[in-house]
DNA sequence: GATGAATGAGCGTTCATTCAT
DNA sequence: GATGAATGAACGCTCATTCAT
């Protein structure tokens, strides 16, 4: 059909722009990259970025939102194919270090800032990544109670341990961006996931 | 002596600005924040900011790294006070959660972004930024190998080892300053240190 | 063609923009002008000007350079009409006084400082300036040389001889355009053409 | 007394700023020069400027001014000690081109422009510097008259007579300013006389 | 009298957004 | 629908002038 052809091809057209702009922002910066640039980078004219988005905060905003929903999306359903509590936690840890490795353009844009565009006048992308974050969160919590209940993991609070698991991976990820001539980010994996569930005590002492 | 005087004048002028510039850079981020806001909100006028500082840029980065130099430096201090790596961790985690309790204002300003001026124009900000990360690593770094040495700590590679720990700080601070109505910061210290060494996992099973 | 319309239409409001300029700037210097200003008095925003040229020293620079650039090449075209040395001389003033005359405020600049423009911070205007006095005296030299050859002027440093006639007629220029109220300024040309030919000395006595 | 000893030092401290005004302005220009520059350069606080002139734009006329009436006054004087009328144009062209000599800096103001500074804002300097021109020629023209009397020189309007002469001097003094690698400019005497009196042409031809 | 820190109006320039073509 | 020239509010920064010390 004539219209279904259309929506194709207007988001075909719309992910153009959105690869462009991730790149773009993500060595720049919000503030310092104009529309003309993206415009430019994308093949479109300045008018047309317009069709596709209402301006450039919102952009910027999709762009941010879709691919961090793109990355919990894929995390989640590969923790779901597993059965066992570990092995949900290091999937979770495998999974996150390869979208990130896969993405290192976009993730940069949070080395810089968990968003620079956290300001004021962003509310609205603020408030939606905190939420997407603690829903994140929940999602690890949810199977780190199961683990609880196994008898695998300790009883602490689970909001805490998640917390921490994810910021484990998050800085390992961080790290690696930070200086990308190191080895595969993947690597990094068994380390988290051994001081994750062992800590660094010596416990045979 | 006058001079003296003068000289302590200046810096205290120059502390009163560096003060409600963090405040509001804190709430609003670099750009979206204007140079007469600043003046005004420190009580001169807009071409005094330029007596104490070069510009914005400058004001920016200086008020980040000033902070950052003095809670390195108490850091350093209390853990240093310490003889035992355990006391040194325990400390590190305290003398750090304590530091962003006191400053809850600027600290926002790396919830929002590790600085939103990591940009391509602030390099030099950034570039200090990651030195005295890594440099307050290599610190911690050094008092977990004779933890090792003392067998204390497993045989873990040591700046892996103090970046997961720099990373549940900082996941712990970011997390509270995300909701600030909850309990002392502080109060997450006794879980931050179970976590780092006691790992997750039940030993006992 | 859509392409050369587009241009044709670019170029005529680059003109109107350079022709309120010259006006403006004539009348209160470089540095006085503001871009609103000219914007205002063309009928442009600010923002548009911007699209002709790269900045305010651009604008002034082009307005200057190419009406100086026009006033040469009617010059040399006029001259180069003529075939003896006397009747060569004879247009050089002509021309020169004639263009003055069609064009008084871009003149009264000139009055103002060969321009006020040759600070520092303009060099390549000033250079430019210089290159082309530097290039119209070669030029009226050339066909003294022919002159002295002929036998009609004395055998005097030829670049001397080209400076002091251009001197004479920029002055009666300059004068006239001091006192816009006089009689015409080309009837100056025979006061200047018969001091250069015959000097003021009564060859007589 | 006391009062004379006061206004001595006033006046060697007025005389400071103005040589140090006098040598920055030359370079750079009005508008590009600031207050604290010549404060700085003439060792004075900025806001002892303002106790020997009113302000900018009343420092810069008054340096200008004061060199004037100085050449003017210097030239004059040497002129009147001559008895004959070709004794006169010649000490009138050395005289003048010994102040240029001597006074380098401050002509390449008025190589710059008659004056940047002829803008609106000045009008004042601009109509003192047009009388003190005008007043100059007048002198000229007296002893022209004279010339013309005895039989020296021809019957041509004397204020074009002495406006031409005047414009031989200035320009080859602008010549030499461009250029200042080359010969004393007060070697340029001769040529001047010798065009002014004898003309270009080839009388005997 | 001498100082120079403080002032703030005013500048050149940018760039997200609009809209006539 | 697609274009990109036109817009003008808003910014960082400068500097002549003032005035408390």
């Amino acid at each position: 059909m004539r219209a279904e052809r259309k929506e194709r091809e207007f988001n075909l057209r719309r992910a153009a722009i959105l690869e462009q702009a991730e790149k773009i922002f993500s060595a720049r910066g919000y503030y310092s990259v104009t529309m003309a640039e993206i415009a430019n980078a994308s093949g479109f004219a300045i008018g047309s970025l317009y069709q596709f988005f209402d301006n450039k905060e919102n952009l910027y905003s999709t762009m941010i939102l879709e691919k961090l929903d793109l990355m919990f999306a894929e995390i989640n359903q590969e923790v779901n194919a597993n059965k066992d509590v570990a092995g949900k936690i290091e999937t979770l840890i495998n999974a996150h270090l390869q979208f990130v490795e896969k993405n290192t353009d976009f993730f940069r844009i949070f080395l810089r800032g968990q968003s620079e565009a956290l300001s004021e006048t962003m509310s609205a992308l603020r408030q939606k990544l905190i939420d997407g974050y603690f829903e994140h969160i929940a999602f690890i919590e949810n199977f780190l109670k199961t683990g609880i209940k196994n008898g695998l993991l300790r009883k602490l609070p689970t909001h805490d341990m998640a917390s921490a698991l994810f910021s484990l991976i998050r800085s390992a990820a961080n790290e690696w961006l930070l200086e990308p001539t190191k080895e595969s980010l993947v690597s990094k994996k068994d380390f988290i996931l051994d001081i994750f569930l062992n800590g660094v005590k010596n416990h045979e002492q």
